[in-house]
Formats: C-alpha cells, structure tokens, sequence
RNA sequence: UGGGGCGUCGCCAAGCGGAAAGGCAUCAGCCUUUGGAGCUGACAUUCGCAGGUUCGAAUCCUGCCGCCCCAGCCA
C-alpha cells in the first residue's frame, strides 16, 4: 500500500508504541444499499491498512435504525466485500450486537450526571438548538435529578412512551460553535422491529452515541470515515473520555477522516442511485452501467482492477473527482494480461471470397494471448463465406482509413491477405450489403509468403461457423463529468449508455462459456459473457473499449 | 457576521525550510499479423493571491480570496 497521510499516523503511533503496537480498523457499513466503488475506496484502505501494518480489520454493521434497515443488504455487502478480495475471518459484528452494553454506557452517563432525559419534542429540539451564528437554549429537562433519569430512561427502554416523546441527551454545552456538542441525542424511542433483534428494543441509540462506543468494544485502533463526520469527532472523543469501557481493553480509539471518492460522468450518493433503480432509469443495482460493486462485478470488472485503483487514486481529504480514464485504464491493464483473444464481429458484413474453394474449412492455429504464450493456442475455422465488421470497409474512404476498400489489400488475422474486388449494394438503399473478394494462397499466416507488408488486419469470423450472440456495449450513465452540480441530475441522462446488438457473430470457441467468463473482442475491447446468456444465445456485456487510434482520427470518439 | 476541512499541471497526488516524485489524460516518434499491447520522448522556472521572515519558502508568519461540510430523534 502506497504511502498517505493516514499511514503516516499509524506509523508514529507505532513508533511511540501506542496502543501496544496494535492495529485494528473496521469497514462499518449501515445495511441499507448496495455497497458502490466509492465504499471500495473505504474498504481497500481499512482492510488495507490493517493488512499493511500486522492488524486485522472487522466488518461491522452499523445498524442502529431499524426503519432504514433490511437483512436483504447483510449479504449482498458481504459478498461484495468478500468478492473484492478481503476477508474479515471469525470477525462480523454488529452495532445491535452491543445495545445491552451501549444501554449501560449510557446509565454510567447519566449516574455521573452526563445526560439527561429530554421531553422536548423534535421541533422544539430544533429550536433550542440554535443556528450556526446563534447559541442554543439549555433544555428545561436538564437539570432533572439522576434519579428521574434513571426512572425516565429504563421506562422508555420499556416501552412506556410513544416515538419522538422523549430522548436521552448528553448534557455538553448548548453554545459551542459546534452544532455536534450542542447536547446531541443520543437515543430515540423507536417502536419498530430491527431485523436483527426483533422487538427486543425500541429504543435505538444514534450514530453518534453508537459508532464510538462500538469502536471502542472492539477496540479499534484508527477509526477511518469520511470528510463530513470531522464536525462530529469533539463528540467522538468526549464519549470515549466519558465513558468507562475498561473492561473491553485500554485501547481508546481515534477518528481519522478522508476525503470521499468521486467519479466523472457518475453519482455516487445512495439517494441518488436509488432513484435510477427505482424510475427504472437502470435494470437493477446491478445493471453494468451502475457505480456499484455488483454493476461493475457484472459489467466484467475485476477486483484485482478496482484494488489497483483504488491504490492509485490515492488518499487525502481534498474533495476530488477522479477520472474514470483511470479506472477503465485499470481494467485494461488487467485484462490485458489476463484475457484470452477471440474473434467477434459486431456488425456483420458478408464477405465471400470467390477463388476460395466451395467447401473448404481450414482450421487455423491463433494465439489466445500474444503477451502470455503459455496461454496457449486455439484453431478457428477460415471458409469461403466469412463476416468482417461493417465499420472495417468504406467505398470512398477517408485520408486515414487503413482499411478495405475497393481495391485495397488487408490481411485477415491468422488467416490470408485478401484484396476487395466487388461491392454488392442493395438497389433501393444503396446499402453495401456483400463484398467479393478474392485471396492470396501464399500469404496463409505463419508461411514465408505472409510477410507482405499490408496496413491493417482484420478481424473475422466463417459464416458457416459462427455462433450467434447478443452484445451490449455500454457508455457512461452521464453526459457531464459532474452531474451532481446540476439542478436536475437525471436530465443529464445519456440517452445512449446502453446499445444492444442483437445479431453479432462469434467464433465457435467461446460456445459455452458460462456468465462471468472474459475475453479481449479483438481490436474492439473486453467482454464479459452475462448472467442472462441462455444455451441458444450467449450475452455479453462490454467492460470497456480498447484504445482506439482510428476512432481519435475520426473523430468518433 | 459561528465552527470544521481544503486549495501543488486538464484529473488524481507526493512534497513537512535546500530548491516541483509518480499515475491517468494529452501530444510526438518507434514498433506491431489487434489503428491493441509495448517502447522512447514532450508535458508546472512554479505550488489560490498579496505581503513578511530567511542566504534560501510549495513548505514558517500575517492578511486576503475561493471551494466543501455542519442547524436529522440519518449514517
């Protein structure tokens, strides 16, 4: 793990030997959504730490709000956390794990005078609160004796009073500049069943009261989270202070805040996603064009891909907004070494090459990855009837189009130099819909005739050979770089982040291949065959393009 | 007009008083049976701005300017 200010403390801690050279973090999700690139960021750098520093990190969940809660996240955020690469052993744990210890913490508070049972109702609470130029007024329940609320508390845990009736509050000081310390709540009554303690509870204490609290039960050592909870960490550490967790250990955790990550052309905040989901803008969590774990886990990204990026986007506490060129440049530089080859033509064009015999088939050998050959080789078959990709011919072409065009020679990869002779165009549209070719036996690749300089190969698939597939290629979900500065963020849509081609051909090696499998399309990109391929018809999805010069030259990119 | 955080190349990001790492992107060339990959080279006399301290400042001081976060019984 690449050096960050974070890193930095925990090596002066160690060194002054703090916390008895101990490292431990925790990845504290709240199981209410899909975990998303940017909680990648949060679990590669806590899982990572740990790991980079002889500690262990836990999984916890924050689950503290019942009405915002479900099981249903539990094992989606698992398996995704699991899937990126990490693994949390014996250690998953849960907030709601230490309501018994949290009720008592917050006795030992308020027998030591520290908190108080309020019966101000949640409008009144705003206003006593103050503004961020004003002070706060002291609540009129605040000085009320610890017997009272001993008494007021052990009944609302008992179910006595309605929700919103009353709260616990730390007594703190109602004009600090920081709203935070302003006597913050620290349980709710909330009649509603958690889906993990049932009805055991219906009082829930808050983020605030809960997360420190928890962190230092498992005796955490750094407490990373983001940016906006640096205005809470004066409550942080005043619980730690305040509370005797002694009989966890001597560990008191502290709170370590870094910037959030932020992607171009994507949103990253659960509302927002959730209404892609939920208008129906997207298929689902995990449609491909989605920022989340299980959209790019489908999409055909792969972990060790996101780990790199995440290693190199860094970690500071500037708001930033990465380029997603460096998360695709991750992938490709993945899968570059990873992915076997294999011809697939998009958009077919029918090539029949006449001075091929008629019933021809020669099996020819091809690379499956020229930067691996231990990988292998593979036979694709070549015959007189073969598809070439329709973006690969022009009648009139352009100054830069290397391609074929009347005329011209180009080679067929692994195959034979072919030269176009004839166009056949569809009368009314003009369509080209047929090219006649003919080819140059001596030029068979691996042969001495085959060195002949041409300018570019193609890629191709035989007609009679080819499987048929259903490919969906994929652009950003977005059209700004940024679209949470606008108004409306879902009018900045792009209309065309999903085009499906529905008759693209494919050469008959990858038959079979089950969902999740990748393959580098030559010259077009990497695809990831999807969970929606069925025995007749494989689906793939694409990851992302390959590098395109001719794209750049032609202004389509 | 309160508090907290942050301002180094188009985008990230090192740097912590001795004189601007690296990655992505971009551009140019080489190479190539993927216009892929790979290789080579170019790319901040300058660190939000203005003063000051110092032999010497992105790094220290002062003052401005700009951006982000906080007034949920959300996390």
């Amino acid at each position: 793990m690449p050096e960050n200010f974070i890193q930095d403390i925990i090596t002066e801690d160690l060194k002054e030997g703090k916390y008895g050279g101990r490292v431990r973090t925790r990845f504290p999700p709240e199981p209410n959504g899909y975990l998303h690139i940017g909680h990648a960021k949060s679990i590669c750098l806590n899982f990572g730490l740990a790991q980079a520093n002889g500690g262990l990190c836990n999984l916890r969940f924050d689950d503290t709000n019942p009405t915002k809660e479900d099981v249903k996240y539990v094992e989606s955020i698992k398996e995704d956390v699991r899937w990126l690469g990490f693994d949390w052993d014996d250690r998953c744990y849960y907030a709601s794990d230490y309501f018994e210890e949290l009720y008592e913490f917050a006795i030992q508070l308020i027998k030591a005078g520290k908190a108080y049972v309020c019966d101000l109702s949640p409008e009144e609470i705003k206003e006593y609160r103050g503004t961020l130029t004003e002070p706060g007024k002291e609540s009129p329940y605040r000085n009320r004796s610890v017997e009272e609320n001993l008494d007021l508390f052990r009944r609302m845990r008992a179910g006595e009073f309605p929700n919103g009736s009353r709260t616990l509050r730390a007594k703190i000081d109602m004009a600090s500049p920081n709203l935070n310390m302003r006597d913050p709540v620290l349980y709710r009554i909330i009649h509603a069943p958690h889906h993990r303690t049932g009805d055991k509870w219906c009082i829930y204490p808050t983020y605030d009261f809960a997360h420190p609290l928890s962190d230092a039960i498992e005796q955490i050592t750094h407490s990373i989270c983001t940016l906006e909870f640096a205005d809470h960490r004066p409550l942080y550490d005043w619980l730690i202070e305040n509370v005797d967790f002694s009989k966890f250990g001597p560990v008191k955790p502290k709170q370590i805040e870094f910037a959030r990550l932020n992607l171009t052309h994507t949103v990253m905040s659960k509302r927002k996603l959730r209404q892609l989901v939920e208008r129906g803008y997207v298929s689902g969590w995990d449609d491909p064009r989605m920022p989340t774990i299980a959209g790019l886990r489908r999409r055909g990204y792969t972990p060790e891909a996101i780990r790199d990026f995440c290693e190199r986007i860094g970690v500071a506490k500037r708001n930033s907004i990465v380029d997603i060129a460096l998360l695709e440049h991750c992938v490709r530089e993945d899968l570059n070494k990873r992915a076997p080859r294999v011809m697939a033509v998009l958009r077919p064009l029918r090539v029949v090459i006449d001075n091929y015999p008629d019933d021809q088939v020669e099996w020819l050998e091809a690379e499956n990855n020229p930067e691996k050959p231990e990988m292998g080789t593979r036979r694709v078959p070549f015959s007189k009837v073969i598809y070439i990709e329709q973006d690969d011919f022009m009648e009139n072409p352009p100054k830069k189009f290397y391609r074929l065009a009347p005329g011209r020679e180009v080679r067929l990869k692994n195959a034979y130099i072919i030269r176009c002779d004839r166009v056949v165009k569809d009368e009314r549209t003009g369509q080209v819909i047929e090219l006649h070719c003919s080819y140059d036996p001596n030029t068979k690749s691996g042969s001495p005739g085959a060195n002949r300089k041409v300018k570019v190969t193609l890629h191709w698939v035989s007609a009679a050979h080819a499987i048929p597939a259903e490919v969906r290629l994929y652009d950003y979900l977005f059209l700004s770089e940024n679209p949470d500065e606008l108004e409306d963020f879902l009018s900045d849509l792009n209309p065309n982040s999903l085009q499906r081609l529905e008759s693209c051909m494919i050469e008959p090696s990858v038959a079979g291949a089950p969902p999740g499998t990748r393959y580098q399309f030559l010259r077009q990109g990497y695809f990831c065959v999807d969970p929606d391929s069925t025995p007749e018809k494989l689906v793939f999805n694409r990851i992302v393009t390959l590098k395109d010069e001719w794209a750049k030259v032609a202004g389509t990119r």
